[in-house]
DNA sequence: ATATCCCATATTGTATCCAATGTCCACGTT
DNA sequence: AACGTGGACATTGGATACAATATGGGATAT
């Protein structure tokens, strides 16, 4: 007997999604920062009690997403100029040692679907789409390193700056620059020269902070 | 009119208490990997219901430290030889990079008071205290260090493998390297020279790793 | 004796209600 | 008019009650 199995036993309770989606709004700037976040109004929204949204909004302060205020609640957190750097500096040194720990690991397909989300990166015609894509085809690449922890801890940063890469995506022509990058990241990949793509990614995530820091937000949230 | 003022607003929440009790009680093994933790045993423990209880173990679960299932329930997470070296890797490359901005940062009293630890951490007779004097002689140095991002997840990594390092400052003679090692980058510090401290304090984390690994304790948790 | 099914119990997930606190505006005082 | 005050309303924190699910043991059939 073979089945599509589910593991039933990690359907999605109502936190959960809850959670899921509140994150996917703030890290895609659709609740902008600084908006409070209500739990009548969420709850009413997902048509559940007040309950799971609070477990929800526990998280996402715990996933540094929202700052809460004791019988004030809680609004969605910003960066700083500052702040944001330090993440990409974080991010810097994480990433190119989860690629170095990948590319022996990569197989064909990987890398054939790292080049198609490459593609499709340079030719959506779409700018909310370019955040996903730009995010994806890391996600992919990083997927054939064993380093999990790595890895949630450069998602979690991700999350942290998404919002401001996809405002810098848009400005200037951080599409452009972006795409050469990732050809040249994915070609030493291909060639599975682990130390030149892995400084290659380096170069493209500092690249990226500067840029981000150059178009930065002028109001510093305190 | 001059108050020792409380900022009142942050006053602990019930949530909060709980997460920061259970939080220390599971990094300082307390409460041993896959103890099932029982929301009502732990409302009642607290005298409060079962409501703050979950809030504390949903920001658990995001800090890492524990697992749940829907309808099973939550115990506390372990982690293999692996993942434990992981956690060690990632430790050695941000911590130097903290110390390395802190350096040129640190007061004459930082860097008393680090040497205090050091010295506590050398004196005292109380192998449960060795592992918080440890931490806190990390901390102190990375205090002067502006890179609160960098801290914060190496704080979080910390958690993950605490009982860890406790466990083998114990056994062999971690002890003894560990004080050694401390006055060794204690002193780059002193003396102003960031690169040697940090590079010092990898090699610190790095032997830390292997020790840790030649004692791991048999049962690797799946 | 063994296996299977069913139900009692334990435990978690959620809804509803009450308490505690913050916010804001009307009101009065000067 | 400016300022301080008090209280109504909004919102969050927590407790209790109920629903959904897992677990374990005993009855029954073979």
């Amino acid at each position: 007997m073979k089945l599509k199995a589910v593991d039933i036993s990690r359907t999605a309770s109502a936190s959960t999604i809850v959670f899921d989606v509140l994150r996917k709004a703030i890290i895609e700037g659709e609740i902008p920062e600084g908006a409070p976040l209500r739990q009548d109004e969420i709850a009413n929204m997902f048509n559940t009690s007040r309950i799971p949204v609070r477990e929800a909004i526990s998280r996402l302060e715990e996933h540094g997403l929202i700052k809460t205020q004791r019988y004030k609640g809680a609004v969605v957190a910003g960066l700083s100029a500052d702040e944001a750097a330090e993440v990409f500096d974080l991010r810097a040194l994480l990433e190119p040692a989860i690629l170095r720990d990948a590319v022996p690991e990569m197989s064909k397909e990987c890398l054939a679907e790292a080049r198609n989300h490459c593609m499709a990166f340079s030719t959506s015609p779409n700018p909310m789409e370019w955040g996903n894509l730009n995010r994806v085809f890391h996600k992919t690449l990083y997927g054939a390193s064993n380093l999990r922890y790595f890895i949630e801890v450069t998602d979690n940063a991700m999350d942290r700056v998404d919002r401001y890469i996809r405002a810098q995506l848009v400005m200037s022509n951080g599409m452009e620059r972006a795409e050469i990058e990732h050809l040249a990241i994915l070609e030493a990949c291909e060639a599975g020269d682990a130390d030149r793509a892995s400084l290659l990614l380096r170069d493209h995530i500092q690249g990226a902070k500067l840029s981000l820091l150059e178009h930065f937000p002028n109001a510093p949230t305190s």
